[in-house]
RNA sequence: UCCCCUGUAGCUCAGUCGGUAGAGCGAGUGGCUGUUAACCACUGGGUCGGCGGUUCAAGUCCGUCCGGGGGAGCCA
């Protein structure tokens, strides 16, 4: 008879008041108050309490409910009631309740716990209800991602994520055993959008990249997801406003979409309705200046630590846009500007509250004699880029894009202090597991 | 890789001058008809991270190894 009830979730109760329905879920919390005992029900799609009478129901329903322990299954068959007490506007009214599965000890507790704690057990952290909504807003991030570049005439083609040798050289890559050869795996998609760019004009690739860096800090994970854009007949301004356009875009959907789980987060809105055009651009030169004129010790020439991004940002309520860097702090494939030899076409985009850097990118080299230069230069091992010199023979035009950082981004949107709740199961320098 | 902090009950922590350990929460039992991290009472719960050293005596002091947290550099 229980299966014969419409099955419903937490997410549309409203559409249920007043009939009776099975919800299929785990016990989040239960407290007990004599004849009467409330069980806080989680079904992944949000928690409703379930208030359980004890004239109401059977003995033993009513045995079983008051010694539920947390995250037990369970299937709550009874009434839903609309109640200004409840959170979430509506409760359920118990009729009866099947134990599916008895959960004993669940490590997770109501009371605070230590990141490292929380960490070792990932896998069940997930089901709390701050990191259910960060998560959420994650999904949601990576659906207006691809949407906002869907709708522009861009194609989705993924990069692979096993590789020949490094991209961007300096950088440090996992290996690992191929057939006798060593692959690495991917830390940046970009050369190869750059090859379907040519191909199909404006391209995007969506995938997870590696670094093998010794980073240890809130903002890194050796494994993160990266959105990439490339643009054939594009230059550094196009770039910069297909990025200003993005994350407009994609604070807007967040705020549409996330409105719930960014209450749950205690998000600053306003923070989120401030990323409006235009965001300020300035260029590396006016970054030194202002660090200078700030009263910051700085060396021109060098890249921005921590501390400078900040102490840049701090300057604007909108994201900012940092351009026209030196060159030796940037990658061999960026075009180089046609006045300055030693500044570079590229632009970092810098989130406003000390997120730090959220979208780097740039105008490409794309005349033959002058990457090939770079890439001696560099010290490349130029078999591997035969591939790559080859879109600079044949047909070769202006193109720029950028990557975004998954992770910043919803560490940003959702207002939170360290990336690593940003992803399911995070890897990080010192953790593998679970 | 470097710098700082830290390791005591399932969790979060206290533990003074070196004298064999406590609290809150969780768990268990009982009570309570509107609780929102409920509350009240009782009960159980410890290889004080490992190894070595000093000492009559070490959670406490010293050495070393391991784990955890934070930050820097580099990057998205």
């Amino acid at each position: 008879m229980l299966m014969m009830l419409p099955e419903v979730q937490v997410s549309d109760i409203a559409r249920w008041e007043g009939q009776e329905v099975t919800l299929k879920g785990w016990l989040y919390h239960l407290r007990k108050k004599g004849r009467l005992v409330f069980l806080l029900v989680r079904d992944g799609s949000g928690t409703i309490q379930a208030v359980v009478f004890k004239k109401e129901v059977a003995p033993e329903v009513f045995d079983l409910a008051q010694s539920l322990s947390q995250e037990s299954a369970i299937i709550v068959r009874g009434i839903v009631r609309r109640d200004e007490r409840a959170p979430i506007g509506y409760e359920i009214s118990v009729q009866t309740v099947v134990l599916v599965h008895a959960a004993t000890d669940y490590p997770i507790t109501p009371k605070e716990h230590g990141t490292g704690f929380l960490m070792d057990h990932r896998h069940l952290w997930l089901r709390s209800a701050k990191q259910q909504a960060v998560l959420r807003i994650r999904s949601r991030m990576m659906r207006a991602c691809q949407a906002f570049f869907d709708d522009r005439g861009f194609l989705r083609l993924d990069t692979p994520i096993l590789t020949p040798a490094a991209c961007e050289g300096t950088t440090t890559l996992f290996e690992t055993p191929y057939f006798g050869e060593t692959a690495y795996l991917s830390q940046s998609g970009q050369l190869y959008n750059e090859a379907t760019a040519m191909a199909f004009g404006k391209v995007y690739c969506f995938g997870p990249t590696f670094r093998a860096e010794k980073s240890k800090t809130r903002r890194h994970l050796t494994e993160f997801w990266m959105i990439e854009p490339e643009m054939a007949y594009a230059d550094l301004d196009d770039t910069m406003d297909l990025a200003e356009d993005f994350l407009v875009y994609l604070a807007a959907q967040a705020l549409e979409h996330c409105q719930q789980e960014l209450r749950t987060l205690d998000r600053d809105l306003s923070k989120l309705e401030a990323i409006q055009k235009p965001f300020p651009r300035i260029t590396y030169a006016e970054a030194v200046e202002l660090l200078h004129s700030q009263g910051h010790d700085f060396e021109f020439g060098s890249d921005f630590g921590a501390p400078d991004e900040n102490a840049i940002s701090s300057q604007f309520h909108r994201p900012v846009m940092i351009h026209r860097w030196p060159a030796d702090c940037k990658a061999f494939y960026m075009k180089r500007a046609p006045d300055e030899p030693n500044i570079v076409l590229g632009v970092d985009v810098i989130a406003p509250d000390g997120y730090g850097e959220i979208i780097g990118g740039g105008q490409r080299e794309d005349d033959y004699g002058t990457l090939e230069a770079r890439i001696e230069e560099h010290k490349l091992p130029r078999e591997s880029f035969e591939w790559y010199l080859d879109l600079r023979r044949y047909g070769s035009v202006p193109h720029a894009g950028f990557g975004l950082g998954l992770e910043r981004l919803v560490t940003w949107m959702a207002g939170i202090h360290h990336l690593r709740e940003t992803i399911p199961f995070p890897r990080l320098m010192d953790r593998l597991q679970p």
